[in-house]
DNA sequence: ATGGTCGACGTTCGA
């Protein structure tokens, strides 16, 4: 079974690129971000012609995360975060998986700059009661995957100049002491479990030729527990998407279960 | 040097 999770910078501007992708690459369930509309406006019809289902958190403009699946999900939650702002950041769902009911959860982190500002506060209190939660469903569920847009860059070599981002709300370390406290909750970074020191960028600017110059960063992530990594078979981040015609600012990272 | 580029019920804001 193979998960994605790709912010996709509004699903409808994107809908051909991310049709491609389904054709090609046939995951199972794909976990996007920045879906970027309401959830009357979700292209329901373009997904489930393909044998997808969908669940979609939207919202107008702005955020937005959706999961849809070509298996049957469960238990479908966007209450998981007090959120003050009442913007649509998480949705999560079961998945049944060799008799294991695995809960996916799918975040679009606040990207937080400026430092120093209310959207700074914002981000490091969504992440808090990010934390308490992932910290009372460990208790219920052991079988977690937390995967999403997390816009936390987890160490210097995870970014294409990192002199310019030591006070970027993607790399204080405040921040990504954050990344450090979920993982220490008994989850492992996917991509980092697979690749010791292998760069893995999954996003690059659309300005100032980013993707030409290959000026990314790695800030989307799979954090899978622990006690699910025997069934975690390889991780891969597809870089085929960032490369097409309109494509997102990401591109999709997956990883295949056995 | 505050540029550059995307997307959205856009004439500006968020990334």
């Amino acid at each position: 079974m193979i998960i994605s999770s790709w912010n996709v910078n509004s699903v409808r501007a994107r809908i051909e690129n991310i049709k491609s992708y389904l054709l090609k690459y046939k995951p199972d369930i794909v976990m996007m971000q920045e879906i970027k509309t309401e959830d009357i406006n979700f292209p329901y019809d373009e997904f489930s012609s393909m044998d997808y289902e969908s669940h979609v958190f939207g919202q107008k403009s702005y955020n937005g995360v959706a999961i849809i699946s070509k298996h049957k999900l469960k238990n479908i939650r966007t209450d998981l975060i007090k959120d003050k702002l009442k913007q649509s950041r998480i949705i999560s769902a079961e998945v049944e998986f060799k008799k294991k009911v695995i809960q996916l959860i799918n975040i679009y982190t606040p990207n937080g700059n400026p430092v120093d500002t209310e959207k700074y506060d914002y981000k490091k209190n969504w992440l808090d009661s990010l934390i308490k939660q992932l910290k009372n469903l460990s208790k219920k569920n052991e079988n977690i995957i937390l995967a999403g847009d997390f816009n936390i860059i987890p160490s210097a070599e995870d970014v294409y100049n990192v002199k310019s981002f030591e006070d970027d709300a993607l790399y204080r370390l405040e921040i990504r002491k954050k990344l450090r406290e979920m993982i220490n909750l008994g989850f492992s970074d996917v991509y980092r479990h697979f690749n010791e020191d292998k760069e893995g960028y999954t996003f690059w600017d659309y300005m100032r030729g980013a993707w030409q110059k290959n000026n990314g960063m790695r800030i989307d992530h799979f954090l899978a527990s622990n006690s699910i990594l025997d069934n975690i078979k390889s991780v891969n981040i597809n870089k085929d998407p960032r490369g097409r015609e309109k494509p997102s600012d990401h591109t999709p990272i997956e990883i295949k279960l056995a």
